[in-house]
DNA sequence: GCATAATACATGACACGTCACCCGTTGGCC
DNA sequence: GGCCAACGGGTGACGTGTCATGTATTATGC
């Protein structure tokens, strides 16, 4: 097998076997990989998004995640208002229980990065990031990582513009 | 963000953006890429497989792939028949037509590996190779891959033993 | 030989990811 | 004001990943 070929499968095994774990992980909230990124997609971002400012920054779906979000709206975690600006967006917020919901994620999250560093150590992480990157960054699912880390910068340095 | 973090959404976007490059070139046979690594599947071996051998080589997938098979044997790709010595097995081979679709599958495969090595080069897949192996090699996926690899060896050696 | 457990699949249910399509809203244009 | 293209997003359809359950077949214990 030619190592671009294993580099491939390799990547989708790494992504299928993170998934299964964060999904067992978030079973205990009643939650999925998806909707916790969404969620915490909401939390980073500190003001109500639009359907498609959230589909932006997910790199787990591209388009308009409706669904996704009708589904958070349906479990009491997300909020929905119709857009004043323009009545054709709907703006998607976290209620109290979603503001709680996306703790409990961050802790999730936290144990399955701590999983993470007892298998790769700093510098394996550190030589393949630049790798992935490349691989990524012309990418749609790259610009949406891109949005999300502008997003974490900026909840780091102002506390919440809104 | 926290570079392990980065890894991890680096990884989901990778998977998502080749798995939508290789759904768009698949389109025009008419397969997904689950569908096509099935194929594969089935070509690399050289013999029929049962539902789980197969399951045991899809990273795609987990447990036994019904469904996929019984799809890829509605449109004519694979034959079916019940096992002799356990009835309960289902021996699954590529029918003549399989066998085209696994030629095309293959020259689809080689287009996508030549784009990721306009995206990246050689030193680039060697630095990510053995960060993402570690990664993945004691779990279930890591596994499938392995089964896969001793597959293409030994089709590489022998040809057919069956 | 028979009851029981274990195995190999099939099937249904649920949540996505993706695409295509429709519909309400907006904005530009006259 | 009225027309029409463009946009935001809801919705249906299809394939799939995952789990739970059902069914046929085989192995096991007696």
């Amino acid at each position: 097998m030619e190592p671009i070929e294993e580099f491939r499968y390799l990547v989708l095994a790494a992504q299928r076997e993170g998934a299964r774990a964060l999904a067992m992980a978030l079973k205990q909230q009643d939650l999925t990989p998806s909707q916790a990124e969404a969620i915490a997609v909401l939390r980073d971002a500190g003001r109500p998004l639009t359907v498609s400012e959230i589909g932006q920054r997910l790199v787990c779906e591209g388009g308009s995640p409706s669904r996704l979000m009708s589904t958070l709206t349906h479990k009491g975690l997300v909020e929905s208002t119709v857009g004043s600006a323009d009545r054709r967006t709907t703006l998607l917020s976290l209620s109290p229980e979603g503001i709680d919901a996306a703790r409990t994620v961050s802790e999730i999250e936290q144990n399955l990065y701590v999983a993470l560093t007892s298998i790769l150590d700093d510098d394996q992480v550190a030589a393949a990031l630049p790798v992935l990157r490349t691989l990524v960054e012309q990418l749609p699912a790259g610009q949406a990582l891109q949005r999300r880390i502008a997003d974490t910068d900026s909840a780091r340095s102002a506390p919440r513009p809104g």
